[in-house]
DNA sequence: CGATCGTTTGACAAGGGTCAAAATGCGTGG
DNA sequence: CCACGCATTTTGACCCTTGTCAAACGATCG
């Protein structure tokens, strides 16, 4: 959608750019919360990074949704992806990093500090496996704005947060929240509000998936899977013991 | 395109994936080169590096370009990037890399083996410098794909060309060679090779750019750079003293 | 001089965008 | 519990950008 024609700002006013983030462990999540690590909390559309500026401090996000975006000059915005709990936020290489998309809090969200890893740690091998499911993310997005069509990149989309979601035991079997509205799924998909609901309409009349009331319900799966070239997230380097069994 | 109708043949036996690359300053580059690591010689069109297939060892682009693709089940092309001399092959903190991409040389390429960095050495920051510069590049492909119109694309593109081959001299002024068929470029922005065609005519007929003989010449720079929201690289990460010259 | 690859053009179809308005849902306050 | 206001979803009518199919044109190479 267009900012600037919903609100009458523009992007100098209502500013935006961030970093590197992904998932960890269920595992490493729980230990992380547990340490109290400074818990931040943010509410819903609150911007938690800003495109452009330096990036102050790594965060983990303990809970809820966020998103990556970025809004050019007329308006026009992108969301470049979701992030979910488990995925960092700022984590970064470089020495004055700065925030190449703004993040915002799409639901209620609580974040803590992400300690900074030694070298060899297993928390250093974390933000790598991050960092490397991070730009599995960019590449099937980049293919997915590319070259599919609309009801493709729905369900592309679809797959892909099931399995996000039950990486991190939020959702098992074929049902799960979705804390976005349709709006922001069309900015994250590169469509119109109106086109999404239209897409998401006939994919109900045939049977694929239905969301109501924030809640997603794959109801054919096997023929969703076909409908797409999905490429799973390299589990290798992700996988849990409960995720392992779900998903085999 | 799709390559399946041109070509006949469907992913399994055309396949196709790769890795983390980015560019290293010119000074850097000449090192390397001096140093003749493991020189390797690419013809065009040969495939550098196959999808899913592990990711023996990490290489620099010495000369030529490449560029890393998907296809997918039914032949459609989603080239995700380019990559000119300076940027990096297979580089990746994981344990047990598999490549996500296709690595294609789009021209004749030289290759040499990228040496691994001791943590703190000038050439890890090359490394971490690199990464920063390739999630920018996949950010405004992103960004590109879901919310500019094809005109759009292509001034962004050649903007954003014309960057990357100053910062390793091979460009100075508004006139490069580009070695890549219109073809290429469509699947590169995620449109046919007839519609790049047209656009490209319409900017030519509007005095914006001129394509000839793989020569790109930039007419009215001006008038491109206002044409899209363009998000130059983040030049701190990067500058050499002679770009930083040229690009005052 | 064919063969092949890449570019250019035409005619037409279709997916998706735009604008506008009507439903629907939901939290707040009376 | 109801009414109001706001955000979100849904629908209709119409248009425009981009895709499709097909053919012609041009260049390059044995």
């Amino acid at each position: 959608m267009n900012i600037a024609k919903k609100t009458g700002l523009l992007p100098s006013s209502l500013s935006t750019r961030a970093s590197r983030l992904a998932a960890l462990k269920p595992t490493e999540l729980s230990e992380l919360k547990t340490a109290e690590h400074e818990i931040h909390r943010w509410p819903a559309r609150r911007e938690i990074v800003a495109e452009g500026k330096p990036i102050r401090d790594q965060r983990a996000l303990l809970s809820g949704w966020a998103c990556r975006q970025r809004i050019l000059l007329d308006g026009r915005r992108q969301i470049l992806s979701f992030l979910l709990p488990g995925d960092l936020i700022g984590i970064c290489q470089q020495s004055n990093p700065v925030a190449a998309t703004s993040i915002l809090a799409v639901s209620d969200v609580v974040t803590c500090r992400a300690p900074v890893a030694e070298p060899r740690s297993g928390l250093a091998e974390a933000y790598a496996r991050s960092a490397t499911l991070e730009e599995h993310h960019f590449l099937a997005q980049i293919t997915r704005l590319g070259r599919l069509d609309a009801r493709e990149r729905v369900a592309d989309w679809v797959l892909e947060t099931r399995e996000r979601l039950m990486l991190v035991d939020l959702s098992s079997a074929d049902t799960f929240a979705l804390p976005v509205t349709q709006e922001m799924l069309a900015d994250a998909r590169g469509l119109t509000t109106v086109h999404i609901n239209r897409t998401l309409g006939s994919m109900r009349v045939d049977g694929l998936v239905e969301w109501k009331a924030g809640i997603m319900t794959i109801l054919d799966r096997g023929r969703l899977e076909r409908l797409v070239d999905h490429r799973p997230a390299p589990y290798s380097l992700m996988s849990t013991p409960s995720a392992a069994s779900k998903s085999a």
